[in-house]
DNA sequence: AATTGTATATCTACCTATAGATAGACAAAA
DNA sequence: TTTTGTCTATCTATAGGTAGATATACAATT
């Protein structure tokens, strides 16, 4: 791996772990091996760092998720509403339970107040993104009442974008609520009320 | 108002905007109209300082919500579930439409990993009392089957205790999600939801 | 083959600003 | 005259960032 990319790795399980200014250049640098200087090269400043940081996380998290279209179970039928949720909710489950730590726009989202421009605006796309999956992803799936009570057909595309948000936004919490109890059995309990 | 509650007041507002490590004590000296030296008279150290916000919101906060027995609406009637959860979600709204800022424990919790010990616990005790408060409340209504599935007696307050940590994470996490994207609608859209 | 040039990657050394904290003077109030 | 609250001054550590030396590798030039 170049020292490029163990820089981002460092510097994103940092992050996840302790927040946007818990971590410096020089504690990036001893982790990977380097001098804080040697980190400047690959990336001139902090903003820098972390927003390449947050654009990789993005891509990655919707590569692994994969394309709505495509979302075919074992016997090669379409998923339903319930495969599709929770094929999402195990994106998020590895995040916390084999990396153990938060989603990275979790973290930068509760700071996002007071981050640079630059790098909360890429971890709102990251939210905005993951909602548009979910509600392409639901929407091919046939069992459309699940997600609400209205049935008109100018309403459905809402309706299941509020679904999408409430699953985005429960899904986040639980990981912040769990991490903060030490009890990770505490994501599933709150990811099972979602299917 | 005392100059310690100022601090206090300038303390939580800041967190509640950026995160614990963007607050210093020279920042919050500022904004109150003392040096920072003064800010050490009233708080020795900084966890000692944010220990006490995150205390004095956890109080403030469950006293808002006001004791589960004691919920009746204008009729003189006992709160039905939605009645419940529509006050639960009142506090978090108001949070984050009239305050213009997160949940204090939501930006916290977030950077857990990073926090000195004395503030993540009480971090965690505004989760558990919150949880706590919910399940009560909700299991003083008499639509209970409202909530889950089971009906056995053992179950219930499991399958509330899971309702609980639901409705909290969702709405923790719609305050993140919604205040990063400068869209505050998203927070009711996510509410409704619960109801 | 030896030499030179250039890009890549690293280092040491340093700068300025800020963080968290402490010591001790001072003034007003009780 | 002790307590309360504030100040100035200062310390040490760290943050973010820069300048400029150095080493290595690979290619082009003689």
């Amino acid at each position: 791996m170049s020292k490029r990319d163990e820089i981002l790795d460092v510097t994103e399980a940092m992050i996840r772990l302790k927040g946007y200014n818990a971590v410096s250049a020089r504690e990036v640098a001893k982790a990977t091996g380097i001098k804080s200087s040697s980190v400047h090269y690959y990336f001139p400043n902090k903003t820098d760092m972390v927003t390449a940081v947050v654009e990789r996380y993005t891509e990655n998290f919707l590569q692994n998720l994969g394309e709505p279209s495509e979302l075919v179970n074992s016997s090669g039928d379409k998923y339903s509403a319930s495969e599709v949720k929770a094929r999402y909710i195990a994106a998020f489950r590895h995040a916390l339970i084999h990396d153990k730590k938060l989603c990275l726009c979790a973290v930068l989202g509760a700071e996002s107040g007071g981050l640079p421009e630059e790098v909360s605006a890429r971890t709102n796309v990251f939210f905005q993104s993951n909602i548009k999956w979910l509600v392409t992803a639901l929407e091919s799936t046939n069992d459309k009442a699940e997600s609400s009570s209205q049935s008109l057909e100018s309403n459905l595309k809402e309706s299941l974008t509020n679904n999408a948000m409430h699953i985005l936004a429960a899904l986040e919490g639980a990981m912040i609520i769990s991490q903060t109890a030490g009890d990770l059995s505490m994501f599933d309990r709150v990811a099972n009320e979602l299917l």
